[in-house]
DNA sequence: AACATTTATATCGTGTACGATATAAATACT
DNA sequence: AGTATTTATATCGTACACGATATAAATGTT
């Protein structure tokens, strides 16, 4: 029986570099900022739609509680977010950006523009790559991992 | 001028996310034999070529020292792994596979090809999305990142 | 209303992952 | 040979990332 695929074996390394790759292209860009990747994230997120639950946070990056208090905490000593306990809901947090994370948005978007769409590789077939990514994150959501 | 686009953030999330579904799948898969998905990976490494130094399993997994030792570390308490100051080399150390972890590559592989291999997704587009992979983790060891 | 279950968050333990610093051995240079 | 630089590994500090457990509030059931 064939025994698991070479193809499959680099498939799972490949992603696992280029994640790691992307991360570290972001980390450096996002670092005067000092923001980690995962905290732009969250900043992406709220960017979007302000105001959300941790549980909406989580669910839009499909990160666990575990992860994400720890990143939410540091955000909120950075001065970026603020907690607020729901009205409806007292077991649940509201959490928003503050007037710094408003406005610094524009910034950041500029750095990542200047640095990580400024490579040009990014073009390169990026539309086929994302569509087979999205098709592989769908599968896996399918998959109640 | 174009702030960053939406193509770029949501590539950057999906690698991000697909990763760390694949991840999950791996740790899944593997936790009944007691491996991490990088200590995994490290197999792979030994499996292909036994004998290799710190700095080659380091190389080929594209992880710094700093990462990699606490792992080689955590695989020699495990009865995996055995390491041997190089003679060539007084600083190197050379890391070889012990008889159980040579044995148990044939089990593992084929946990993985049932569990994973199995999951069809995998044929979707995977010769696409591999040389995609490839390109960009190219373009990014011409970064110096 | 009393109780059981679910849900939102919090905390803990283990294991990456990276950058910075430290140390000793090897190599290059004068 | 003696010194400077580079190289291989080690250690540390910070920050994810996940699963497990804990707690309190909300919801469902009888």
């Amino acid at each position: 029986m064939a025994l698991p695929s070479k193809l499959d074996q680099q498939l799972c390394f490949e992603l696992y570099k280029a994640s790691s790759n992307f991360t570290k292209l972001y980390a450096r860009t996002l670092e005067p900022f000092n923001l980690t990747f995962p905290q732009y994230l969250v900043l992406l997120v709220l960017w979007e739609e302000d105001h959300l639950l941790t549980k909406d946070i989580g669910n839009r990056l499909g990160l666990g509680i575990g992860t994400l208090n720890p990143i939410i905490s540091r955000m909120i000593a950075q001065g970026r977010l603020i907690k607020r306990q729901s009205d409806e809901d007292k077991r649940a947090y509201v959490l928003s950006l503050t007037q710094k994370a408003q406005e610094e948005k524009e910034a950041i978007e500029q750095a990542i523009y200047d640095k990580v769409i400024n490579c040009n590789f990014i073009d390169m077939s990026a539309i086929t790559l994302m569509k087979n990514l999205k098709q592989l994150n769908l599968a896996f959501s399918d998959m109640d991992l």
